[in-house]
DNA sequence: TAATAACCTACAAAAATAGTAGGATATGCT
DNA sequence: AGCATATCCTACTATTTTTGTAGGTTATTA
């Protein structure tokens, strides 16, 4: 029941860039070097932030990457999500319909997890980039 | 960011024991069979519930496994905290103080797992394995 | 004494995580 | 034009965690 590396190191990369106040894109190469992260590893990081319109990136020399939005405007659990996939504390809660012996009809341990999960969320939504920096 | 399934077993071993409304004993041949569990892996399971005194054990023949206290007593999280050890969201949640790079005091990022812990045992907490029968 | 059940330890397969490695593509600066 | 800098993309690999299996020991009751 823990958050991955990737998740950790792409957070932290993301108040890096909100942190840039110049209008330069931000190159991984710093990143790498600043927060000790492997430079490979971070570019599949930033794929996801990418396609998740978290941030877009500026190809070639002086490019990197910039925040697609205000940091006020992007909330730490889009950042997690993009990261982790979607939320599911448990199998029966991923998909639509439960898979394996979980008819949601009767199921009152979904009940649990169904509260747990909204509550993740919400707490995450609740924290903003900003609030970071 | 998922339970294992030794939580779901558990969990669903631990509404069976509640279920019981003689006063014998349990045992997890009878729980395997029903749940379609291997019998050896709840009997790990059941290992770590029995040392967190969550359940007690009946050794021999009409034995098996009751629950230490009744069920609106056994709330989730202590099941769940059971099986899947100390709750920590991440790497610098864990321990007293945190590892690697990340001094309690300037880290801003460790508010928000902070405060998302709190949460989730507060709302495991809240729920009662008799919530569940 | 035979059947039943917890108890204990070591091992193993499978999946997920955490990276490495190497090249292709695009862009600005000199 | 050409070089340096960056993103982009894919495949591979090592490590760790999860999810069990297997086999035996001990205790209790019918």
């Amino acid at each position: 029941m823990m958050f991955t590396t990737k998740t950790e190191y792409g957070l932290k990369a993301m108040v890096r860039l909100a942190q840039n106040k110049s209008k330069k894109p931000t190159p991984l190469t710093q990143i790498a070097k600043e927060e000790h992260i492997s430079q490979s590893y971070l570019e599949q990081i930033f794929s996801k932030l990418k396609s998740n319109d978290l941030v877009f990136a500026v190809k070639g020399s002086e490019g990197g990457y910039v925040l697609s939005r205000p940091a006020s405007k992007i909330n730490v659990f889009e950042i997690v999500e993009a990261l982790e996939g979607p939320l599911a504390v448990f199998y029966c809660m991923a998909g639509e319909s439960g898979k394996i012996g979980c008819s949601a009809k009767g199921c009152l341990t979904r009940r649990v997890w169904d509260e747990l999960q909204k509550n993740i969320i919400k707490t995450l939504r609740k924290f903003k980039l900003s609030d970071l920096i």
